[in-house]
Order: C-alpha cells, then sequence, then structure tokens
RNA sequence: GCUCGAGUGGCGGAACUGGCAGACGCACAGGACUUAAAAUCCUGCGGGGCUUAACCCCCGUACCGGUUCGAUUCCGGUCUCGAGCACCA
C-alpha cells in the first residue's frame, strides 16, 4: 500500500493558508485573541523545541477558529537587544542589517509550521513606526511622575560594559555573559514600578495563570508587614528608624546594625572605630553582591555608639554589617538574636548579649543552642508577658503606636526598574536635557526620536552609551524654552518594547495612537497567551506594570493584559536544553521534508504533556507518520455505509473525548485519542464491511487543528468544495455515547476477581446477584460481610473467612 | 537555607472528582505477505510462581507507615531529581 503524498498536498494547502483563505477579519464576529511571546530573531534559526509552543498556540487558534471566533493570531520581532549589537562591534556592519538576516529565516521557517498567523499585523519593535509608542509610553510615565533620574550604584557588567537591573544580574552574574558583577555609580533612569506594587500583588488572583508563576510574581514582588519603629540614639539628636516583621520580639532587641552604607554610619561612628570601618565600607562597596552573599561567616564593625531600646529602655550597641542591605526597609534592623538565626550567629561571632522573649510551650529560659523561631509564650517583654506569640504581633503594633514610638508599616521587595541602558541598539529615552529646565520630554508630535547611526557601536568604558560621541545628534534644543540642550544618551532596555506589543497587534499601522480604541475593546485583552517559564518574573511583570499605568491614563479599558497563561515545557536534547552551543540542536527542517509537516504537527504535541519538559527522539515520529497514513487509508479505503447505534456511540464519545481534552490543553493525550479512535474504526470497517461518512468527516474537522492539510484534503476527497475551517466543531450527544451493556470489574476484599457485562440501567440487586453468580463457588467458603457496588464503576465483595 | 514541582515497564507516557495500573506510541521478539528486502498486516511484550495448556495465584506506581471495602490518586515521614528565590529583618 502506498503512503499518503503529503509532500504535495502541504504544498497545495499551505499555498491557499499564504493566500489567507481562512480566518478572514469579519465585522462584528466574536473575537478571540491568541498570542505567542514573540521571539527575538537570532541568526541560528528554529529548532523543534521553539516548534513546541508555536504549534501548541496554533492548534489553539485553529480550534477556536472552528468554534466560529475570528482569530487574532499574529507574529512580530522583539528584535532590539545585545546580540545584534555585539555582533555589530565585531564586524561593523549596522544591527539592523543582521537584525533583518535573521528575521528573514526565523520567517521562512516558521512558515514551515502552517500556523495561521496574520502576516499582515507583523510588527517589529525597532521599526520606528512601532518604537514611537515605546517611546510615547515612557513621555506619559515620566509626565505622571513615573519615570524619575537617580545617581546610583548598579550593577555593572564589566565585559558587557552594561548596568544591568537586578533581574539581569541573578546570583550576581550577568544573564548575557556570565561575568562577575561589580557595582557602579551613574545616573540612571527609574520607573516608579514600585507604585504598583500593591496592584500587582492582589490582581494576581484575578487570574487564570500557572500557581507556579503567580507564586514566583508574589515572592518576587515580596510583600511583609509589620512596623516601623524608632531607637533613639544615646548622646547623639534624632534616632534610628528600623522596619521588623516581628515588633513582638521587640523587648529581645539587644543590639542594632546598619548597613555600610546607612547615611548614619560615619557620624556615630567613635573616632577610635574610624579606621577599621572606613576600611570595612570600602571593602563593602567594591564587593561583587555574589561575594557579599557567598560569605557564610558574618563581619561587621562596632560603630562605638548606642541607643536605646524603645520599650525596654536598655541601652544597646550599633554595628555595622553587609549583612543588612541598603535597599530594604530602612537599611538598618533591631536585632534579636534569641529570634533570629542571622542575629544569633552575629552575636555569637561578637560576644553579643541574647535575650529570649519566646518561650517553647514545656520548655524551660536559658541556654539557646540556636535562635528559636517558632511559637510560644512571651517572656522577659513587661507588657507582653504571657501572651501567646501569634497575637503578640499585632498588640505589639497597636502599643508601639500608642507609645508614639513606632507605625504599622507595609514592606514590598520589589524595587523600582531601572530602566536606562548604556547602549546603542535599543529606543533613545525621548528627553532632553536643559541647563534652565532640566529633563524634558521631547515633544509628542516629534516623535520617535530616532535611533542615529554611530561609526562604532563599542560602549564607552565610562559608562555612557555610544550615541554620546555624535555630537550632531547630542546637542539641540530644549523643547521648553528653546535654548541650548542635549539629549538623552541612554537607551531603554529590551523589556520596553515586549511590554506592551500586544496592544498594537489589533492595529499596528495606527500613526495617530498606540492602538484605537474600538480594535483595542474589540480583542483585548489576550485571551491565551503561549510561551516559556523563562519569563515569569521579568516580562510578565513589566507588561502587568504597562498595563495597570495605560489604564490609570485611560488608554486601555482592562487591568490585565493576559487572561490565561500558558507555559510551554521545553524539548530537552540528552536531557539539557537545545542550544547551539552545546550542539545539540535537532532541526525541524529536515523533519518537515521527510515525514511532512503534519506528522512534525502531532509529534510536537504527542513527546508528552505540553507544559513539562520532554525529551526529545526523532524515531518517535514514526508512529505519528504511520497514524497519518493509517487514517488516510481509512477515510479514503472505506465504503460509506449507513449509520447504526454502535458508529454513533463511538462518533459521539470520540468528539466528547477530544473535545475536553483540548480544553484541558492535554494535546498529547488528544494525539493518543485520534490513534485510539482510528483504530477502532479500522476495525468498525472491517466489521461492517464499511465507515457512516458522518464519522469520517467528524474525525477530519476534529483533527483540522492538529494535522491541517491532510484534513483539508480528506474532506475534499469526501466531497467538499469548502474548507473544513468553515464547519462547526462538531458537538455530542451525551445520551448516545453511552453503551447498551457496560463491563463491571468485580472485587473481593478490593482485589479483581472477575468482569461482569451487564445492561446499563441495571439496579443494585440485579447486579449484585449477576455478580455472584459469575463468582459462583469461589464465593462459598465464605461470609459476604458487605455489598459495595458503585454504579458504572465497580462491585466489591467484602468477605470473611 | 527557604518555597514549589516531579518520581509509574527497556523508553516517552496514560489513568477526568479514591474504583479493572501500564491506554497510545517507540523499541524489541515471533509470524503472514515477498525470490529477497523495505513497506504493510497479525501476535506477544512489568516481575515471579503454578500448569501440557487455557486458566489460576502472588508481588508491583521511589521508600516506610496511616486512613479506606478499595490508594498511582488522600494524610504523615524519608530518599532522589528538577525549578525558583536566596542574609528581604
Amino acid at each position: 500500500m502506498e503512503t499518503y503524498n503529503f509532500k504535495e498536498i502541504e504544498k497545495k494547502w499551505r499555498k491557499k493558508l499564504e493566500e489567507g483563505y481562512i480566518n478572514k477579519d469579519v465585522k462584528g464576529k466574536k473575537k478571540y485573541y491568541c498570542l505567542d511571546m514573540f521571539p527575538y530573531p537570532s541568526s541560528s534559526g528554529l529548532h523543534v523545541g521553539h516548534w513546541r509552543g508555536y504549534v501548541l498556540s496554533d492548534v489553539i487558534s485553529r480550534y477556536k477558529i472552528l468554534q466560529g471566533y475570528q482569530v487574532l493570531h499574529p507574529m512580530g520581532w522583539d528584535a532590539f537587544g545585545l546580540p545584534a549589537e555585539n555582533y555589530a562591534i565585531k564586524t561593523g556592519v549596522h544591527p539592523s542589517k543582521g537584525t533583518k538576516e535573521s528575521i528573514e529565516i526565523f520567517k521562512r521557517q516558521l512558515h514551515e509550521i502552517s500556523a495561521v498567523y496574520d502576516w499582515g499585523r507583523e510588527i517589529n519593535t525597532t521599526d520606528p513606526n512601532y518604537y514611537k509608542w515605546t517611546q510615547w509610553i515612557f513621555v506619559q510615565m515620566f509626565k505622571n511622575n513615573l519615570a524619575y533620574e537617580k545617581e546610583m550604584p548598579l550593577n555593572w557588567c564589566p565585559k558587557c560594559k552594561a548596568v544591568l537591573a537586578n533581574e539581569e544580574a541573578t546570583n550576581g552574574e550577568c544573564d548575557r555573559c556570565g561575568s562577575t558583577v561589580t557595582k557602579k555609580m551613574l545616573r540612571q533612569w527609574m520607573l516608579r514600578i514600585t507604585n504598583y506594587a500593591e496592584r500587582l500583588l492582589s490582581d494576581l488572583d484575578k487570574l487564570d495563570w500557572p500557581e507556579k508563576v503567580k507564586k514566583m510574581q508574589a515572592d518576587w514582588i515580596g510583600k511583609s508587614y509589620g512596623a516601623e519603629v524608632d531607637f533613639a540614639l544615646d548622646g547623639f539628636e534624632g534616632n534610628i528608624r528600623v522596619f521588623t516583621t516581628r515588633p513582638d520580639t521587640l523587648y529581645g532587641a539587644t543590639f542594632m546594625v546598619l548597613a555600610p552604607e546607612h547615611e548614619l554610619v560615619l557620624q556615630i561612628t567613635k573616632p577610635e572605630m574610624k579606621t577599621e570601618m572606613d576600611k570595612y565600607i570600602f571593602d563593602a562597596s567594591t564587593k561583587s553582591s555574589v561575594d557579599r552573599m557567598a560569605d557564610k561567616e558574618k563581619t561587621g564593625v562596632f560603630t562605638g555608639s548606642y541607643a536605646i531600646n524603645p520599650l525596654s529602655g536598655g541601652k544597646i550597641p550599633i554595628w555595622v554589617s553587609d549583612y543588612v542591605l541598603k535597599d530594604y526597609g530602612t537599611g538598618a534592623i533591631m536585632c534579636v538574636p534569641a529570634h533570629d538565626g542571622r542575629d544569633f550567629e552575629f552575636a555569637k561571632k561578637f560576644g553579643l548579649k541574647i535575650t529570649q522573649v519566646i518561650i517553647k510551650e514545656g520548655e524551660e529560659l536559658g541556654g539557646l543552642e540556636e535562635a528559636y523561631e517558632g511559637e510560644g509564650l512571651m517572656v522577659n517583654s513587661e507588657a507582653f508577658n504571657g501572651m501567646p506569640s501569634s497575637g503578640a504581633k499585632e498588640f505589639a503594633i497597636q502599643y508601639v503606636e500608642e507609645k508614639n514610638v513606632g507605625k504599622r508599616t507595609i514592606n514590598y521587595k520589589l524595587r523600582d526598574w531601572v530602566f536606562s541602558r548604556q547602549r546603542y541598539w535599543g529606543e533613545p529615552i525621548p528627553i532632553v536635557h536643559c541647563e534652565k529646565c532640566g529633563a524634558v520630554p521631547v515633544d509628542e508630535k516629534d516623535l520617535p526620536v530616532i535611533l542615529p547611526e554611530v561609526d562604532t557601536y563599542q560602549p564607552t568604558d565610562t559608562g555612557e552609551s555610544p550615541l554620546s560621541k555624535i555630537d550632531s545628534w547630542v546637542n539641540t534644543t530644549c523643547p521648553k524654552c528653546g535654548g541650548p540642550a542635549k539629549r538623552e544618551t541612554n537607551t531603554m532596555p529590551q523589556w520596553a518594547g515586549s511590554s506592551w506589543y500586544f496592544l498594537r497587534y489589533p492595529d499596528p499601522k495606527n500613526d495617530g495612537e498606540l492602538a484605537s480604541k474600538e480594535l483595542l475593546k474589540d480583542y483585548l485583552p489576550v485571551d491565551t497567551y503561549v510561551g516559556g517559564v523563562e519569563h515569569a518574573v521579568l516580562h510578565l511583570l513589566y507588561a502587568r506594570f504597562y498595563t495597570k499605568f495605560l489604564y490609570d491614563i485611560k488608554v486601555v479599558d482592562f487591568e490585565e493584559p493576559f487572561l490565561r497563561l500558558f507555559n510551554q515545557g521545553m524539548i530537552l536534547k540528552n536531557g539539557v536544553k537545545m542550544s547551539k552551543s552545546l550542539g545539540n540542536v535537532v532541526s525541524p527542517d529536515g523533519l518537515v521534508s521527510k515525514y511532512g509537516c503534519d506528522s512534525l504537527r502531532m509529534y510536537e504535541l504527542f513527546v508528552g504533556p505540553p507544559e513539562l519538559d520532554s525529551e526529545w527522539d526523532d524515531s518517535g515520529i514514526d508512529g505519528v507518520y504511520r497514524f497519518l497514513n493509517k487514517f488516510w487509508k481509512l477515510v479514503t479505503g472505506s465504503k460509506h455505509i449507513e449509520t447504526n447505534r454502535e458508529l454513533e456511540q463511538v462518533r459521539n464519545k470520540m468528539v466528547y473525548e477530544i473535545t475536553t481534552r483540548i480544553e484541558h490543553l492535554t494535546m498529547n493525550t488528544v494525539v493518543s485519542g485520534f490513534m485510539e479512535y482510528v483504530n477502532k474504526y479500522g476495525a468498525l470497517a472491517k466489521k461492517y464491511g464499511g465507515v457512516d461518512k458522518i464519522s469520517l468527516e467528524t474525525i477530519c474537522i476534529l483533527i483540522a487543528p492538529f494535522a491541517p492539510h491532510i484534513a483539508e484534503e480528506l474532506w475534499e476527497s469526501l466531497g467538499h468544495s469548502e474548507t473544513v475551517f468553515n464547519k462547526a466543531w462538531p458537538s455530542y450527544d451525551a445520551e448516545k455515547m453511552i453503551e447498551d451493556n457496560i463491563e463491571l470489574p468485580i472485587q473481593v476484599n478490593g482485589r479483581l476477581r472477575d468482569n461482569l457485562v451487564i445492561a446499563k440501567d441495571s439496579t443494585k440487586e440485579e447486579v449484585i446477584a449477576k455478580a455472584k453468580e459469575v463468582l459462583g463457588d469461589r464465593l462459598s467458603d465464605t461470609t459476604i460481610v458487605k455489598e459495595i457496588y458503585v454504579p458504572n464503576r465497580v462491585i466489591n465483595f467484602v468477605v470473611g473467612k
């Protein structure tokens, strides 16, 4: 038997697809927005791991088309970024050229997928018509006091010569090149994402996202509550304010620690400690964050000064140590060594006093081997004594407020977003610096500020962008006073363009606004967003922040951009992620030419649960290819017969199972479901000498989102002149899918002993009686203690000896 | 260190709310067709025991224990692997 000619079929239907034969834009039709995370186009092209997400989102899109939606399924390019710039530094070729070439490669490979992308809506973040609006949003943020300049010590990658956001310097290493990150003081543009901390946190509840991602965002935002408490200085004016989540342990605070960068340190350090302190502060400032964390042993220097515990009145020493962070809380802490592991370690090392204020139920005071961080009864705490510690926190907050030494406070780990980069290949920040007027935004009518050509792309080692060397571009006039002024030479991070791109697809060519209100209303928010989990806190948090801001200034009328998020797992080869550098990349090109697009699409889904990582094995695709051949033979080779009860049951059940599995996005089981049903219909065709035509048509519709080419061809062969995608998704009748006879397992003491075939609506009595009959003398030596019958599930006899 | 996930045949995996463990596929083995091979079709495929054989019995979802008539599924503990966060007061 010959195999089906996928080459010819796929060529035919891909041509029609590219002519836009389905999913035409129809006014008034209900909309569905299914979005892929747009890729950074790299010259190495796509591998089978990329396909996975793109196939998944295309299956969802085509499924929704069959359900009667007008589906927005666009594609575009997140094309600013370092690789293109680094390539330019090496070769002198303008990044836009390399980017263009990479896009061509990506586009050609994406066409191989036969996804229903609407290429008429293609966007590119490096297109001035696009980044005009990236800049426009920045200007709005500036006007709304969300963008500001700040001189600050920043993560500095000595190799990339670039400032990195905390998010890009994980574990003290540069995300791009892996170099150890150091600190450098520089003027930076910042975005006040912290203003949105509470909303970014609480709105997570509204989202149909993986719990894991929501939790990662919640942890990243890092909300905690407690009190800010003032400790008066002994012998100086003023006081030290600390933040604590454990005000209940205030009486146990026996010393304080300031971050080395704390502004009071120099003022309160006694002359005799000064030399040592200066050295410690200097060391801390030059230490990379990685070293600072790697030091397991606590270090620190005593200032020689004391503060007064506001509740106990005790005089407590003030130390400086780098385990206290300048940019969390107030940069100073009260230390309760008895009930905090870090404080305990510090106190032990430097011989500081340890006062226990919580005692574990049933235990005695004294001789702590380690900090006790659990619950218990308050002791040594005057006003709190005898209270359970669980309730003491609230009491303590009220108490310090009454005593006027502190107040209730909420803190977040989230920091403001370092938004400027000292790089070339990014959107210029549309600001002009005027000696008279300060930082002035470029007039909206003068946007975009076009990224000019430069001679060399190398960042300057002062930390300034290469743009700073183009005098003719830098020197301009102030939009406010008309006097001489200089352009901002920093550019935006790659995240800028990707934080709002999903808003542009509905209206990608609009020159008068970011997108028309009407089209935004039609399509947004995104119904399903498909992409890798690596963007759990960066891109997805920024995009939510942008959306909330645009909601506040009434550009959009929704607060959350992505209703449902799906993170596809990675495709692994030899247990690790595919990458060019590891040389384990499997290209889809060869597989497409050997087995066809439909086979590869289905195999991508068949490899495993879509949300988990899966190992790639070429040999598995044979099974899917064989299946499609079987399917071809079934439809083209079966005689069409009258439908009957069994065929009707099988068809209804098939529609039910495939539909529910698609709804749950368990696509691997959808594919195995198709295999099962094609096998089953093969057997039925043998049994009845043919199959009813409606069953064959139904499989064609069901499989169309997965293997569109073969589905269309077979649909046509069944005598249809219109595309299968004009057909409605089939419905099922729950009544009709139940078989007349059901097979029930019979258990004795929970062990399977036999099976019983019985009419589906039999009563308990009938079932039990029949089951006893089937078991026969296997029950003879026993007494039945209990008879359990779960309708349509199981029969179980509990017997004694 | 903290916080989540996940451990099922030779392999990828299935089992919707506690109800026949191993669907579907890969690989492998045997058979049919064929001069032959490929392709295709059929059969078998967790381990052990018993049997001429069908049958039948026992064990088995990382490990130990619990709840239940019944546990891959729920609870407690242990181990292993993976991911995220990481001195956040």
